[in-house]
DNA sequence: CGAAGCTTTGACAACTCTCAAGACTTGTGG
DNA sequence: CCACAAGTCTTGAGAGTTGTCAAAGCTTCG
């Protein structure tokens, strides 16, 4: 992962576009592009790691990240699956807390860094900002909440039928926002089952699915697989 | 449910009690109590459900409560177990936003009720409560991620060890938080097979049960189990 | 071209869910 | 005070699903 040169005024643009600093005046974000840097990153390449304290507030720009979290019997499950843009971990670096879990690049990506200190000084001065971070925390949460509920699903099927569902667009098209085995293990199953589950789904007539593209083809029909 | 006629003065003390309200000087506190109120209830009243926006903030002064989200099959399943004191769903009724679960009383209950609108009004002019606040919810987040986590285990009986080995004191004992029914609800399977856990981790020699007071007796080897 | 990783399919064992029934507790009404 | 109902907890047995192990096709990258 290596730092990409970029101009004042191009820092400037790039922090106006994360989503809970857009209401700050200039002055302010002249303030924090003087803190701030972006870095590129590979498929593989970690972030931050579980455990470690985050010292820059994290907007991925472009690409995707999985974060993971190791389980009691060592292995890996992955918790939540990004796609840019996004704010990964606020609360977290804001708070000086630890991680609650490690960020891998999924792909090649875009990271836009901005010091912690200089959110803080923000955050304290302009207490919308707060509100509005604790408002992009509420979504993982409702998302996290979600995700937990879906876990209780009795049947493999059900779940990935699920899931699909709350990830089409109007036109019934989705693509997985990363490889089938990271959205196995984020669906709280092994690959083998998840690419099973799908030929079930294909096989009759519900889906198609070619690599990560997936098209719907009988919504209420998979709907009905929920159940 | 039922409300529970309070003096000021009383109120004004509970308030003070709620974790991230306890800074606020008394001026302020006075005010909050003018909106506030105490309620009580049984095992099985329902508090809020999912999707209702909530008007107060929740204080759960004495007793349990038990957080359920309905899945897409049509069951519940449990998200979170309360014991107090605990400050419930403060982030969706700071922002106004739908509550993302159901909450039921597993027990007797005391609920301290404290006005939206005095909240929102404390926070912005007390930036630190704000941060108070983002802090009580990334508790709830981690807590979430490690339960999610904790899904991916293979086996039930490794959940179940890892469930109480979080939960015990220095003296290795733990009560749980509600009935097993729901705790095993909590821990994503049924009701018979998380008996049926605690019943081979028990003739193994590594806890005690009664009721809902268990006694690690051999910490390693639960340790173990969890692989 | 070879190595490494992802995906798919097959077969089997292991586990959990489901259904059923009985022991036990608690609260209600006769 | 007892009987009954309702709910929780436990135990048993069978069916179904998923995890595991194995192998092969496929893509990507050096």
């Amino acid at each position: 992962m290596h730092t990409v040169q970029t101009p004042r005024e191009t820092l400037v643009d790039r922090i106006r576009q994360v989503e809970f600093l857009s209401l700050l005046p200039s002055e302010h974000l002249e303030l924090l592009a003087r803190s701030s840097m972006i870095r590129e990153g590979d498929k593989g390449e970690v972030l931050f790691r579980q455990g470690q304290v985050g010292a820059q507030f994290l907007w991925l720009m472009e690409g995707g990240l999985r974060l993971t979290r190791t389980q009691p019997d060592g292995r890996e499950k992955v918790i939540h699956l990004f796609s840019s843009p996004a704010l990964v971990a606020e609360a977290a670096i804001l708070l000086g807390q630890p991680l609650p879990a490690t960020a891998t690049l999924t792909g090649p990506s875009r990271i836009l860094h901005i010091d912690r200190g200089a959110v803080r000084e923000a955050v304290q001065t302009h207490p919308d900002l707060a509100l509005n971070l604790l408002g992009s925390v509420m979504l993982r949460l409702r998302e996290l909440t979600r995700s937990l509920a879906n876990h209780g699903q009795s049947s493999g099927v059900a779940r990935v039928a699920a899931y699909l569902l709350g990830r089409v667009d109007e036109s019934g098209a989705l693509v997985l926002p990363a490889s089938k085995k990271d959205v196995a293990s984020y669906l709280g199953m092994q690959p083998e089952s998840f690419s099973r589950a799908l030929a079930a789904l294909k096989q009759q007539g519900l889906i198609e699915v070619r690599d990560q593209q997936i098209q719907v083809c009988d919504l209420a029909a998979l709907s009905a697989v929920m159940r």
